[in-house]
DNA sequence: CATAAATAACTAACCAGTCAGTTAGTTAAT
DNA sequence: ATTAACTAACTGACTGGTTAGTTATTTATG
């Protein structure tokens, strides 16, 4: 196999391995992933994955950091956008389902869930960096559509959650049930029921009671 | 220690071990949780607990078996009974905070999820002996409200898996976070919003486009 | 009733295999 | 020729499962 010489090709070299890692990790969760397999997949020796990272704790953090760092800037530049209240749900509803169905959100959090006893900072850090943005992005998105009047809700910081709750159903049923062929929904079609029925709800024509 | 001798003391004893071994496979993961400290937990030796249990997947197998099988019949007999869809929604929001808050449920969702690679058969088990009943019997009653006129809605099987979605939410939240203080939100308020808001999308005075 | 025998429940110690991390040697690239 | 990237082999710690021995409890006996 070629050499990584240059700082390029062993910046391509570690991400060939975070990748492997993440195949190996999802297969099998964090203990049970051998690092043996890790290297053979990324088409190395084991030793040489030691070249790279410290250990198997040091790769699984850097894993998590390289998969969760991208994809900010994107939900940011989404609920940046002066859209209105339905022609956001609907987008999102074009969007949501690309995450579940083509990235890698599903292994990432599978690997997560299973390991997040036994890295309480790294999933600290995760809520911090990833979840509490994309939440505070959607309620600070409702609470403008709602002083537009365009809408009318109980809280928004819970509504924000309620409206992005398929995705981790979505999520953790693909890692389930992914195999499973019996177990297939129109997972697209559902995110777009979604979000008519979450139009319907906020609609401003209604009584809801805050309790 | 005392022995068990009776067949009720066996049954107790085999339950102790199980859960015990809930509690270390929900910390540790099922490949890192070791039999050693599974079986200290429930105050016995190692080879104590193989009097009980074939083998580490044996114990895995039955603990998911022990788990899951108790809650169906009052699925069945909370949605067998005749509620407007309102009234159902607002005890829905009552019981389900109880399931995430007081039962093993995201103990039990965590070791699957981490170990859902090992052991497809298992999850596929799961799937129809519980989730599959408990969807069957929200879309069911959809579809008997729906019939009284009393809803308006697009696919049953879909909205049942929408109304049912902050469930997995929470429980992955749950999982993830639950030692993080900042990270806590009002599971009760959040079910209470929910149904007011299905409440209200699912309301027949309006037009839904079937797309 | 007291005591011995029987036995199933239990355990400390053992064993073979596994694997993360390391080392001494190899090799591709400059 | 040099050297950094890489690897086969090694090492020590660990663990699931097993075994030989111990012991608590029940049954049998005088």
């Amino acid at each position: 196999m070629q050499r990584a010489r240059t700082d390029e090709a062993k910046d391509e070299r570690r991400l060939s391995i975070l990748m492997a890692s993440l195949d190996e990790f999802y297969e099998k969760g964090f203990a049970a992933a051998r690092m043996d397999d890790i290297a053979r997949r990324a088409g190395l020796s084991k030793a040489a994955v030691y070249l790279y990272f410290k250990n198997k704790d040091a790769l699984f953090t850097e894993l998590l950091r390289e998969i969760s760092s991208p994809k900010l800037d994107y939900i940011d530049a989404f609920f940046g956008r002066d859209l209105s209240f339905e022609e956001a749900m609907n987008q999102f509803a074009e969007f949501l389902p690309t995450v579940i169905l083509n990235s890698p959100m599903p292994k990432m959090l599978k690997v997560m869930i299973g390991e997040s006893g036994g890295h309480p900072k790294l999933m600290r850090e995760f809520r911090e960096t990833v979840l509490d943005r994309v939440i505070c992005a959607v309620r600070t998105f409702l609470e403008r559509a709602e002083a537009r009047g365009e809408i009318q809700l109980i809280d928004a910081d819970l509504t924000a959650r309620l409206i992005l709750s398929p995705m981790p159903m979505n999520g953790m049923w693909r890692i389930l049930f992914e195999s499973d062929a019996e177990a297939q929904f129109d997972v697209s079609r559902m995110f777009k029921i979604h979000a008519l029925y979450m139009i319907r709800a906020l609609s401003p024509s209604g009584d809801l009671h805050a309790s």
